[in-house]
RNA sequence: GCUGCCGUAGCUCAGGGGUAGAGCACUCCCUUGGUAAGGGAGAGGUCGAGAGUUCGAAUCUCUCCGGCAGCACCA
């Protein structure tokens, strides 16, 4: 929850269902009715605190109460009530306790850091997942060799157990203060708040901070080593990179000391699982300066890419695509045309060619070309091709487009975020009346496609109409309902984001969950009445009359790189059987096996399986260590009895024991074990 | 792109104004061992690139390149 509200339209949501506090001449002797948790009641004096009222309960829940929750609502043990209210009191075990330790967790860095570094001035400090951030303004970096000396401070301040309280100032009483203490940032933030909300000032102890609350009652309710400083990084005044560049300090924070090691010890798992890191293990792809942020597949990344290619190929072409492939570098006039030239040039990779002294007229001109940031423009060239009737319609192009985008040196992030990708990409063209059926159809082969790739739940976006946008509100009405309708054939759980469409038309997008609870946006889906006008692209209807097709652009995992990258955290580089790039490892156990092992390769590779041998000098003890740290789903290992009965121990990654049987059963077993879920399905 | 940090052997990292180290991996030798590390020897680096300061730079300074974290961006 953020101190404080940044714009205009994120603050309007405040509600202030409680001012009448702030107006100490009413209704002081009134009573008024509470309502506790066990739906017990109490009458006491309208005015009485929460921290009252818990005390009038017990004595050892005055101690424990950190906060009240007033009709649901978190606030301070210090506020009055002033009418009839459900109230709770809220302790330490509390899910909230959580938010306000790291609430006050960050004013009580800001105060540390003040107090240890003069020049500081304070701006925001939010509480974000797992901890918080405050930004600050000040000449002199900070350094993570600060940390020490401010976590210290901040140990100090809690110690001291200083009480923290509250007042509701008047915006030009505020903005005075802030001017007087040389805090324009402050100043900034108090006129953004909008008429009618209360301007609250907190004191911990003497440090005084503009901030929403609620907070904890005093700084002893910190646990003093349950949190930890970890990074300090720029970030942007208000979010804008055309403002100043703040200093950024992020925390983390947690009831205990146990629970704050938990967390660390969960990073450090989440560290190992990064794609990065496996990549280099495995040895399935590197990059290197030469060209950044593009990827170097080795020959294990390959087979995984290829796996994951030939499925979807197979998948698409079962829902009725038609694969293409479109140029790379294409002259510019396309561009200009898309209206890609325009708008994106900035992110494209644009070569410039010499046309040689033998072209003609054109001779020593320069020629431009870029290459291809997207498909589509590529895709209605094709389409273009011959004339088209509504028969034909919907037509669905595929392509495994690899595009280039210029993007930022900062934005790059292992396959995540690389400048040459492969989107799994396709077109379709159709009438209006068709979206409906179209979504539903893709939404269907979306859903199927995630689940066979070991992801069983995602999230769906549906973004409409912006207001700078083409086509007319009828069109509009239309597809933005036909989204709306398929996609609630699939389910009702889906968030709307108004006025996030494309200019050219709504979209939507498919985010998916990983085995860690991280969120990843992959497919997409994205209605277009612009492209097929900017580039002409048309059908004969069955009146006779030419008119213009709808665009669909759509894509089920996004890019290749990105999502290999997810399926690779996901998993843990423990891939399913068939993904596995090497899928079954002989291990000779004597080197009187190396010829048998020869043959077992053979006939694994015959049934379509990617098998390796190791005949090395070493013990099968170390080759079954080595080959399971490098997560090969199988191990056949081979000794004198395996020669001599021409059987194969089985071991299984994750398994102890291993199973022996002859070589003919085994292969039967693994061909059908490394089939892909879909052959899997048809095999069945 | 911005802020900060980092760049030493294939990998993980130590060192640090006087000319470079460890573990693992690699090569060779011994060992042929039945399911998560057998033993020995050896080879391997213009210390990211360039410039500057200095008698001397891997070490200090600057510029550039790349990476990491975050911010901004993501058609």
């Amino acid at each position: 929850m953020p101190c404080h509200r940044l714009t205009p339209r994120a603050a309007a949501p405040i509600q202030t269902r409680n001012p009448q506090h702030t107006d100490p001449g009413k209704a002081m002797s009134e009573q008024i009715t509470i309502t506790l948790p066990d739906g017990a009641t109490r009458e006491i004096a309208a005015g009485t605190t929460g921290a009252e009222v818990a005390a009038g309960i017990s004595k050892s829940l005055a101690k424990a109460a950190i906060a009240t929750r007033i009709d649901g609502r978190l606030a301070d043990l210090s506020e009055p009530l002033t009418k009839d209210a459900a109230l709770a009191i809220v302790t330490g075990k509390d899910d909230a306790a959580l938010e306000l330790i790291r609430h006050d967790c960050a004013h009580i860095m800001a105060r540390a850091v003040q107090e240890l570094y003069p020049d500081t001035r304070v701006t925001i400090g939010p509480v974000v997942e797992n901890g918080w951030y405050y930004d600050f303004d000040r000449e002199e970096r900070f350094h993570e060799d600060d940390f020490a000396a401010i976590e210290k401070r901040m140990r100090e301040i809690i110690a001291a157990r200083e009480p923290v309280r509250t007042e509701i100032w008047d915006r030009a009483r505020a903005i005075a203060h802030y001017e007087a203490t040389g805090e324009p940032f402050k100043v900034e933030l108090v006129q953004a708040i909008p008429e009618g909300e209360p301007i609250r000032m907190y004191w911990h102890g003497d440090w005084q901070d503009l901030c929403r609350g609620p907070h904890l009652a005093h700084t002893g309710q910190v646990p003093a080593d349950g949190f930890k400083l970890m990074s300090v990084a720029g970030a942007y005044w208000r979010g804008d990179s055309r403002n100043k560049m703040l200093q950024r300090i992020y925390g983390i924070a947690f009831r205990s000391r146990q629970d704050l090691d938990a967390h660390l010890h969960m990073l450090e798992e989440a560290a190992k699982r990064d794609h990065r890191r496996i990549g280099r293990e495995m040895s399935l792809f590197h990059f290197q300066s030469e060209a950044p942020g593009m990827v170097f597949w080795h020959p294990k990344g390959t087979a995984l890419y290829r796996a994951l290619e030939d499925f979807m190929r197979r998948r698409q072409v079962a829902a009725g695509y038609h694969e293409i492939r479109t140029p790379q570098v294409i002259d510019r006039v396309l561009w200009e045309r898309s209206g890609h030239w325009d708008k994106y040039r900035e992110n494209m990779f644009i070569t410039e060619i010499d046309e040689g002294s033998d072209a003609g007229s054109h001779a020593n001109e320069k020629r431009t070309n870029a290459l291809k940031p997207m498909n589509c423009p590529g895709h209605v060239q094709i389409y273009n091709q011959g004339l088209k009737s509504y028969r034909d319609l919907p037509l669905r192009v595929s392509e495994f487009g690899m595009c280039h985008r210029y993007e930022s040196s900062g934005s790059m992030h292992g396959l995540m975020r690389v400048r040459g990708f492969t989107q799994d990409d396709a077109h379709i063209f159709c009438t209006e009346d068709q979206i409906e059926s179209e979504t539903a159809h893709f939404i269907s082969l979306l859903g199927s496609v995630y689940d066979d790739l070991g992801f069983d739940s995602f999230d769906i976006k549906l973004s409409t109409r912006p207001e700078q946008r083409v086509g007319s509100d009828e069109i509009w009405d239309k597809s933005e309902a036909a989204l709306e309708a398929a996609v609630r054939k699939v389910t009702n759980d889906f968030e709307i984001d108004p006025g996030e469409g494309a200019f050219y038309g709504p979209k939507l997008d498919f985010k998916l969950t990983d085995a860690i609870g991280r969120e990843w946006q992959c497919g997409t889906y994205q209605v277009d009445f612009n492209l097929p006008e900017r580039l002409d692209a048309e059908y004969v209807d069955a009146d006779g009359a030419k008119k213009r097709p709808v665009l669909l652009h759509r894509a089920i995992l996004g890019s290749f790189e990105r999502f290999l990258g997810i399926l690779i955290e996901n998993c843990a580089g423990r891939f399913p059987l068939w993904l596995a790039p090497t899928q079954v490892m002989v291990a000779t156990i004597v080197s009187d096996a190396d010829d048998y092992a020869g043959e077992v390769v053979a006939a694994l590779r015959s049934a379509g399986i990617r098998a390796e041998a190791d005949l090395r000098n070493e013990k099968i003890n170390f080759k079954v260590r080595e080959h399971s740290n490098a997560r090969i789903p199988v191990i056949l290992a081979l000794g004198r009895q395996e020669v001599e009965n021409g059987t194969v121990a089985m071991r299984r990654l994750g398994s102890q024991g291993q199973t022996v049987l002859a070589l003919g059963e085994a292969v039967e077993m693994l061909r059908a074990d490394v089939l892909p879920p879909d052959m899997a399905r048809t095999a069945a």
